[in-house]
DNA sequence: GCTATACGTCACCATACGGTGACATGTCAA
DNA sequence: TTGACATGTCACCGTATGGTGACGTATAGC
C-alpha cells in the first residue's frame, strides 16, 4: 500500500530536480512534462505546483543550479598559446575552438538543451542562452587583455568569426548525436572532427595574420 | 450537413500534402501530426492511413515533391567570380557562403526542417539530409571543375570548410527565429547577416590565400 | 438494372497529457 | 491534548492524440 514516502520536502524538490535531468539525459527534451518527471522521480506531479509552481517553474531552478556551460577559466586555462609566441593569437582562438567543440560532445545534456533552444523558447533554454551570450563575452574581453588589444576592435573582427565558428560546433556536435556524416565529414568519429579542427584553425590563421596580429594602432 | 465532399482521390491527396506544407509553415514541426493535418486539409484522418499508409508515408511524399533545398545551378549561376579574376576562387566560395544563407533566410519551411532534423530522425528530415548531402558534393565538384583543380585535393581541403560555415548558417539561420542575439550579433537584422558574410570572406581568403589558390601539384 | 468497388463520413477506442480537488497522516506549537 | 499546518497520495477532469471499424453513397463494369 504505495509505503508512505518521507516527508521531506526539500529531499523531494532535489528528487524532482534530479528526475529533470534524467529525463532529459535518457530520453530527450521531447519527452519533458510534469508526468514524466514525476514518474521518474518517484514523487506525485502535484508536487511541482505545489513547490515549483508549475514545469516552468521547475525548469528555472533546475536552469540555475546547473552548469550547462563551459565557464571561461576552463576555456583559457593553460596551457593556451600567448601573445609572445609564434602566432600566438591564431593558435589561440584554435585551440578554444577545439576546446569549445570538446566540451560539446562530452555533454549530452547540454546538447540536448542546445537542441531545444532551436526548437523552442523556455524558461531553461533562455536561460542558458543568457549565460552563454555572458561566459562567450566575457571570455572575449579577457582574451583582448591577455593580448593587449583594444576590445571593441578585438570584438568586430573576432566577434563575428566566433559567432560563426561556435555556431558550427553548436550545430555539428548537436547533429553528431543522430547524423553520421555532414558534408561528407564523418561526425560521429574523432578523425572528422580532427579534421573540422585543424581547417577552423586554418580559417582564423588566415584572418588573424592579417588584420588582427598587427597590434593595430598602437 | 456536412455537405458530402467531391469524391476525387487525387484531389484529397493534393490537399493532404499542401496540409503538410501549411501546417509546418504556420504552427512549426512540432505541430505535425495526423488530427491537425487532416483537420488544415479538410479531410478526414483516416485517409491519411489509406491513401499514404500513415503519417510516415505522407511525409515521404511531401518530402518527394518538395524542393526545400538549392538547386546547384542556383548556387553556381552567374555573375559568380571565376578562375581568372584576382582571388576568384575565395571570393567565388564566399559568394556561395552568402547564397547559402540568403536561401535559408528566405524559405522559412526549410528552417523547420532544419531544426525537425536536430531533433529527430523521420522520413521527412531523412529526405532532406540525403538530397542536401548529394547536393553539396555535387556543387563542390562543380567547383572544382571550374578552377581546375584536382577534385580530391580539392574536398579536402574546401569540404570541412564548407562543413563548417554551412552548419554556421543552418544554425544561426535557424535560430534567427526565435533568437536575436548570438555572441553580440544581431540574427534578426540584415547588418548583422552581412556581418557575418564579412566575416566569412575574410577566413575563406586567408584559406584561399595559401594552399588552395597555389594550383598546387601543376 | 445490378453489383462491386472506391471514396468519404462518423463514431469510437485506448492512451497520454496538463491540471485540480479532496483526503490521509505526520509534525510542531499552543 | 488539541489544533493548525505541511507533506504526500489518490481520484478525477477535460482535452488531445494516434488509430480502427462500420456505415453510407456515388461511380464504373457487367
Amino acid at each position: 500500500m504505495s509505503e508512505a514516502r518521507e516527508r521531506d520536502r526539500a529531499a523531494t524538490k532535489t528528487r524532482l530536480l534530479q528526475a529533470v535531468e534524467a529525463v532529459i539525459a535518457e530520453d530527450g527534451f521531447g519527452a519533458i512534462g510534469v508526468n514524466a518527471i514525476a514518474r521518474r522521480a518517484g514523487a506525485d506531479k502535484v508536487l511541482i505546483y505545489r513547490y515549483f509552481g508549475g514545469l516552468a517553474g521547475l525548469l528555472s531552478a533546475y536552469a540555475e543550479d546547473g552548469d550547462f556551460w563551459w565557464q571561461v577559466d576552463d576555456m583559457l586555462a593553460e596551457p593556451l598559446p600567448g601573445p609572445h609566441e609564434a602566432d600566438g593569437l591564431s593558435r589561440c582562438l584554435a585551440a578554444i575552438f577545439a576546446r569549445h567543440a570538446a566540451f560539446l560532445r562530452a555533454h549530452p545534456v547540454t546538447l540536448e538543451v542546445i537542441a531545444w533552444e532551436i526548437a523552442e523558447r523556455n524558461e531553461l533554454t533562455e536561460a542558458l542562452e543568457s549565460v552563454r551570450e555572458g561566459r562567450s563575452q566575457e571570455m572575449m574581453r579577457r582574451l583582448a587583455a591577455r593580448f593587449d588589444l583594444e576590445v571593441a576592435e578585438f570584438l568586430a573582427s573576432v566577434g563575428p568569426m566566433f559567432a560563426l565558428l561556435g555556431a558550427a560546433a553548436n550545430y555539428l556536435a548537436a547533429r553528431e548525436r543522430r547524423l553520421k556524416i555532414f558534408n561528407g565529414i564523418d561526425l560521429q568519429s574523432d578523425a572528422g572532427w580532427r579534421t573540422l579542427e585543424q581547417s577552423a584553425a586554418r580559417m582564423i590563421a588566415g584572418v588573424a595574420g592579417g588584420a588582427l596580429s598587427t597590434h593595430s594602432t598602437d
